[in-house]
DNA sequence: AATTATTATCGTAATATTGCGATTATACAA
DNA sequence: TTGTATAATCGCAATATTACGATAATAATT
């Protein structure tokens, strides 16, 4: 045992949990806030920015990629990474309706 | 080496990352759709609603009330769990700006 | 072809998460 | 008090994540 049960829920909610895990690490939010930021695409020097290994960083981008957040190209010598708004909206369509939820009279 | 290098972030970025990590597993998905589906707030019947141990659900209960997305109150003989805006506001306010984003023609 | 720069991947150790049976804690009922 | 129902916690095994040094892969430069 341990391993998720994730083929126990719908396409959905798995959808929403891997957009969701993608953004559950402080660095990889920090990847993204930089992404945002910076006027032209942030390539290798989000190394530089950030107080990671450059083998870790390439794994947490590998993961913002998979999930579909993030989308690189070529540049010349180095990739180029920039936001990718498909999946992010996803989320937001989750989260939207959780803050217009006023809880029933009943209790909390 | 293995730990989270939390320390090396913002406070903000790590609690985005945190509040991230809750909505992270299809079964907290599910939990929170369940509290906002119901006309009440949903005490117990979430064990009989989900295809998981009472032991598993009970933890991922604690897990989404330790990130601030649900408040439990005592209502009779059992616990009845509402949801609670205060973080997923937080959440929303990082996301939000992302959908917004055109990316620099440079690339991408 | 050899060098350099940039990024990905491999291998591995440390740590965290997931799931559940068993047990405990608490409140109500008989 | 004894029993019952509800939910939390413990302990453990299986699995996943995080981090990084080392190495490989790729493309431009010399």
């Amino acid at each position: 045992m341990g391993a998720s049960k994730s083929s126990a829920f719908t396409k959905k909610q798995n959808e929403i949990a891997n957009i969701a895990k993608a953004l559950s690490h402080p660095a990889r939010v920090a990847i993204v806030q930089l992404l945002l930021k910076k006027e032209s695409c942030v390539c290798g020097t989000i190394v530089d920015e950030l107080p990671l290994a450059q083998a870790t960083i390439s794994q947490h981008l590998k993961e913002l990629k998979l999930a579909g957040i993030i989308k690189g190209s070529i540049e010349g010598n180095s990739l180029c990474y920039c936001l990718d708004q498909k999946n992010l909206k996803l989320l937001s369509e989750f989260i939207l309706p959780l803050l217009h939820y006023t809880s029933p009279i009943k209790c909390c």
